[in-house]
DNA sequence: CATACTACCATACATTTGTATGGCAAATAT
DNA sequence: ATATTTGCCATACAAATGTATGGTAGTATG
């Protein structure tokens, strides 16, 4: 029965991801009808009955907050992914999503985290492959030693970062390219955050990236 | 004030985070209660304060299932890894965890879905390496090509699956190891997942796994 | 035109849920 | 030994919450 979801529905799930994903519980139905400006909670029950019909929720009845949402049954979730690196030259990180990427469900963003795609094989001595994805936190500050991903003048760097005095040193993981030494005070320069993890999806036919 | 928490204020925490690993929200001091045989709401609220003056959660007062954990909140959360995994050599996989990894906030295992830790620079042909987890999905459908982990004879090989006829072959990434050919109705042979993804944290100093 | 669906409201009701206070027994600390 | 903490219970209460039924209006659908 799964028919399309009417434009108030789709707004209410909405609402049920994020109240969910902020607040670590699902909405109770005043909380909904304040949101949405209903008078009324029987109005945000016939909505959430709706939703269930269609496969949306599942509800416990008779039970605060017993909403289910099934969407997040599903095995994998698509997140965006905001840009790609590389590690030699810079790559500029899009305002907005430009690929996505099917991470298993046990992935999911916190809000502040972001993806990004790495582009080329210049990352390879730090285990780090040609579509791979990694993630970045802009809330860790970046320690001597890590890799990070930072905006450079034009476009975006990921290397590892070490500050020594008043100058910070950009090393790439490959030799080849010659380590970026820059003052602490560049005017054009931004640690965007620390990459905290890397994924690999194995959804590819044969698991290589060559 | 942090101060150790006792045994059932243990219980309770870890009850909180299972009921809401599971059912997607917290409960209610009625089910925390009906779950440990107390007669009596003010017992589990009295629990809940103190957990909540440990610092552990964090109480919405007067709203329903207004129970925070602020574990959560923490970047990273630990994940038991319940084995190790070589692609040369067979490798037990224990029955309980025997190590942990901290995984992003985003990393969330979906129930059915395991870790195994990468022991070995064996499987270093698909890009994983010592030290890298292995998530493991056991509800996929093994599909040649992939990589999967399975249970042979004594131990437990994560290689890449080929189904030939009535024949498995089971291919390791590395050269030197060959193929291993089973018959498909093998009794010893069972497959226990396929690898959809690969993680690895930046949390070492250095990021490198030599 | 009649029918069905969507979207909202009002009112009423029963439960669930969290809160509050007081009491009791056993263990632990001073 | 006396106080404090921990762990539990009983009872009562108020608010939050989900349920139920009936009503109005607009918009599609046949």
């Amino acid at each position: 029965m799964t028919r399309n979801l009417t434009e108030t529905q789709q707004k209410i799930l909405q609402y049920l991801i994020d109240f969910k994903e902020e607040k670590g519980r699902p909405p109770s139905l005043s909380e909904i009808a304040a949101e949405f400006g209903y008078k009324n909670r029987s109005t945000v029950r016939e909505h959430l009955m709706a939703l269930e019909k269609k496969g949306m929720i599942k509800r416990d009845e008779k039970i605060a907050r017993g909403i289910e949402l099934l969407l997040e049954e599903n095995m994998f979730v698509t997140r965006p992914i905001i840009g790609e690196a590389a590690a030699g030259s810079p790559v500029t990180i899009y305002p907005g999503a430009i690929d996505t990427v099917d991470l298993p469900n046990m992935i999911r963003m916190p809000k502040e985290s972001f993806l990004l795609k790495v582009k080329g094989n210049s990352l390879k001595d730090a285990y780090i492959f040609n579509g791979d994805v990694i993630i970045v936190n802009p809330n860790s500050e970046p320690i001597n030693g890590r890799i990070i991903a930072a905006v450079l003048d034009d476009g975006a760097v990921v290397k590892r970062y070490f500050k020594k005095g008043k100058k910070i040193e950009l090393v790439s993981e490959n030799p080849e390219f010659a380590p970026i030494v820059i003052e602490e005070t560049h005017p054009n320069f931004h640690v965007v955050g620390v990459v905290v993890g890397v994924y690999r999806s194995m959804d590819a036919k044969t698991g290589r990236y060559s």
